[in-house]
DNA sequence: AGCGTTGGCCAACACTTGTTGGCAACCATG
DNA sequence: CATGGTTGCCAACAAGTGTTGGCCAACGCT
């Protein structure tokens, strides 16, 4: 099974409908949560029959996760001017929520199933919990101080790209950063309250 | 089919089963959520049968409209050290959270179905959209200041009770008050950034 | 006693879900 | 041409869901 020695004779038309799968998985998880996004619905969305995800994909669970992949690339970060990082964490995480929809998903379906939420965890814990160690005081609050930025990253995607508050939804991208920027600024640096 | 013009023969035994119901419906709500909290699990955890809970909340949706009841009394909040407020209203936010697990039912929910994240937005329509209205600068801009507080007070209960990212969880009820209460200060009071 | 009302359970319905196996068409290679 | 693997669809399965109606036992009344 895809065990292949030499598949070189070009990308055969099945990758094409295993993306079409997979794009109308990312939408359907983003939109639906879940439960309520069902192997048919998707199916149906990429004009293809529900058996044909479970061949592409083993099971709902196999697609859930082909679907959703995270990783915001921290450590690439210019952590540069440091009185800066605020406002630069808060344009980065803005920009990867509107170009890739599936965080979306990750966070509804986080809301209910311990398995994506713990995906989501590990960002903190391998990315953001470092870069406050390397760029706040006193290391050893880095736990703490990055819990404070993910809670406030995470709340304005949740007013804004999940639950679509009308008036978290009106804030600019300008707006946005120049309010959150300070606050996520004093988690990371400013000496304990 | 009850309708009663004379109700009045003192409390029959059924209100006792009535309210074990509505209490294991909110931990099931609030422990897996709208879809994988069936019917027959919120049943069985209160030692009842499953056809019951329809006779007395006739249907799902009337289960869980009954079972979170949401009203944050900030009108009766104390406004008066003005300076306080982002404290105080962190504060209310966190007892609230604590007293009544429903809250983390709601979001649960809120998270996939546009009721429940209607209801959590009518919170801040009615609620926290005047008091910021009231207590900061420029009216006009009342909505915009209201959502930042609202994402700021979600995201960390996201983080903290539907999440359970452990570096949240750890925080402590006085850590929590004296790093959000100003960043909500600020979101309610400052000038336009 | 007999009566109706109430609180409760059981079994079943209709439906949707994820998942599976068999079968038809294609397409490149021998 | 034949062959064998790929790509796809159809129909069905078993399990779980919300929901309904019928039946039984206990109680309160006259």
């Amino acid at each position: 099974m895809t065990g292949s020695t030499e598949n070189q004779r070009a990308a055969p038309r099945s990758d094409a409908t295993r993306a079409t799968i997979l794009a109308a998985a990312r939408e359907r998880f983003a939109a639906d949560g879940y439960e309520k996004a069902t192997i048919r619905a998707i199916a149906r969305d990429a004009n293809i029959d529900p058996s044909m995800v479970m061949r592409y994909y083993g099971n709902k669970a196999g697609l859930f996760a082909a679907a959703v992949s995270i990783d915001p690339q921290l450590p690439g970060l210019p952590v540069e001017p440091r009185e800066e990082i605020g406002r630069t964490l808060v344009r980065h995480f803005l920009t990867l929520w509107e170009e890739n929809g599936e965080l979306t998903a990750l966070m509804r379906v986080g809301a209910t199933d311990p398995a994506a939420a713990d995906r989501m965890g590990s960002v903190l814990r391998e990315q953001l919990i470092p870069l406050a160690r390397h760029v706040g005081p006193e290391p050893e609050q880095a736990p703490a101080r990055a819990a404070l930025c993910a809670s406030a990253v995470l709340g304005l995607a949740l007013t804004r790209y999940v639950l679509r508050f009308p008036a978290s939804v009106a804030l600019s991208r300008e707006e946005i950063v120049d309010w959150l920027g300070p606050t996520i600024q004093r988690y990371l640096t400013a000496p304990t309250p």
